[in-house]
DNA sequence: TATTTCTTTGTGTACGCACACAATTAAATT
DNA sequence: AATTTAATTGTGTGCGTACACAAAGAAATA
């Protein structure tokens, strides 16, 4: 590349036709003589033709949007972050030309959903990029955007039969495999476990199952301990909520508690913390400010980071890149499961999205 | 920006002045009136305007050059990691014109320092990433670039009094404290630790030696651990080293080793493996294939993730947007103190750099 | 053969910015 | 006032691609 790159313009040159020619060729547009198509791909053949991405996205000119959808963030400090990582891509690609338009549907309605589909569809998007939590109305919606051939990035949760673009996200199993180290590290003989799946939907407790079976797994193989797991459905009711997990906690033999989803574990952290129990260990998921409080004070021992606002904000970079400059995008992105202790946290902190 | 962006030209138009006025207060390029200056910096102040970055790269057209001087990394494991993230982001910003041209050092011999130094600065590069391993070598090399105004970005260790662009890296005394909270999770009672710093140049020992401040100074806080930590220099020329080391393990109260530099890993965890001893608690740095090894075997428990791969791509990323877009860089980029494990060490390999 | 229709090919302009250079105006010198 | 010199401003071209449209050629029709 230091040495000058092959343009268009040689290109035509070399096949001794004109540049329209081999723009021709090179996006199929057609209306071609076959003398023309072959002399073309012959110089194609030989040389190897990397398009200038920067002049490419110019010369197109016309601006692109992108269309993001995800539930309601304010009133769920989860979904805030991950509007941050939109906010963070819409400023990063408006640069060149992309726009990147958030849509928001009801937490509690599901019609709702349905409705914020059908806006996104009206405005003809040149990409959509989604969290589908509530699978049979995603993949409605994804089958609409299928048939308008408009590309489809998912992130959060992955509806693999939908064929996305790519999704972005992380290996749950594993997760609950790693929940489960990190609550095995330094306890010994005969304890009880607690996996606790608060106020989620059935449909949801796919991934939560696969959370909790990865958990379950991780002490399967481990030796020199004797576990017992159980698992709860909660709903997180303020009050009936808090009176059962105070109830639990009077089991001496119940040694630490997995929080399967992150909004609530600010909640179990404090019952456990104005509990007399000091020797309970805590693993929730998620940066979110009250946890993060709670893991300062040391009352939440591990957090795994699921790093929701980067998820948005890699999603919709994938979904850029691959409108802008046609790069290939890989199919499947899995972040890296993150641990967050009490010394590692400001680190996290700090460092952002790069 | 769905609606149309604001272009020089429209600035131009909106302060009754050429576009070539306005190109001129945009950059500082002098020969203005104070009047125009003026009229222009009204309406730049009343708009935001955003310069439409794949233009400029375009219209700025010429090529440049950005060298990158590392150590020999093929002798060394933890620099060929860093390679692979100087070859990522060559592959990334030769899209845009910017050629990533790799120097490499001798490790042993100083002098080859400032051969390669020399030959750098004869190539003028638009700009220099550099690892600055040898303080006052570097110090100087760094005074010649300052000298001719290019600018430099550092990675993996800093020298702020040098004034970069901008530094890549860890907190190091942070890393030691994180370092210190794994070792302690679980051990109870009157214990043992050692500080194992490896084979490195005294010169470097400051940064070592912010690690061992970090884990002591963990350990101060802890309560209910009665620890006594012990620190040893040792040199890794294999048989020696392999005997102390034996020594050591024989002392039933040591109960973990804190390597403080990722190469020499391997090596104790093999001592380590070979010894009687399966109550080792085994702490060090980086995702080198040799560590991995050990790591999914049990031997190491933690790894702390210096990223170098993605230090290096980061840093050279830095550069090239400075040179390229003119964006800011932060100056200091602390990298987050990852934590590896056995039962997430395959997620870490998954991501790659984003 | 002349005319129309369809196919193929070449040319020109735009994208927004950087930068060189020409044109204009102001200031300084004779 | 005329000329030179300097300061300021405007215009034009190029970066490499996309795409519209005009031009040219071939085929079909009258």
């Amino acid at each position: 590349m230091n040495q000058k790159n092959i343009r268009i313009k040689d290109i035509a040159k070399m096949a001794g036709v004109s540049e329209g020619t081999v723009d021709r060729v090179l996006h199929n547009r057609g209306n071609i003589s076959s003398q023309a198509l072959i002399k073309v791909n012959e110089v194609l053949e030989k040389i190897h033709y990397k398009p200038n991405l920067i002049a490419r996205s110019l010369g197109k000119g016309k601006n692109q949007s992108v269309a993001v959808i995800i539930p309601q963030p304010n009133i769920d400090p989860y979904w805030a972050e991950v509007e941050l990582g939109i906010a963070q891509a819409k400023d990063e690609w408006d640069n060149y030309g992309i726009a990147v338009v958030p849509y928001y549907y009801d937490h509690d309605g599901i019609s709702a959903f349905e409705t914020i589909a059908a806006e996104v569809l009206k405005s003809k998007p040149e990409g959509v990029v989604i969290a589908p939590i509530y699978y049979p109305q995603a993949l409605a919606a994804l089958r609409l955007l299928h048939d308008q051939k408009i590309p489809y990035v998912l992130f959060n949760d992955n509806i693999p039969e939908s064929k996305p673009l790519s999704f972005i996200g992380q290996d749950l199993f594993q997760s609950g495999m790693l929940a489960g180290q990190l609550m095995g590290l330094g306890l010994e003989g005969q304890i009880e476990l607690i996996v606790l799946h608060v106020g989620e939907d059935v449909k949801d407790s796919v991934y939560l199952m696969e959370k909790e079976k990865g958990f379950r797994e991780f002490f399967k193989k481990d030796n020199g301990l004797a576990v017992k797991i159980t698992s709860l459905n909660l709903d997180h009711n303020e009050k009936s909520f808090a009176k059962q997990l105070g109830k639990l906690l009077l089991n001496k033999n119940i040694k630490g508690l997995f929080v399967t989803t992150s909004k609530p574990i600010g909640l179990v952290a404090s019952i456990v913390e104005h509990s007399a129990r000091k020797d309970i260990r805590l693993i929730g998921y998620d940066m979110l400010e009250e946890n993060l409080k709670y893991l300062k004070k040391g009352v939440i021992h591990f957090l795994i980071n699921q790093n929701p606002k980067r998820q948005a904000f890699v999603g919709i970079s994938h979904m850029a890149n691959h409108l802008l400059f046609k790069k290939k995008v890989s199919a499947i992105e899995l972040f890296p499961l993150e641990i967050i202790t009490q010394q590692n946290v400001d680190s996290y902190i700090a460092s952002g999205i790069h």
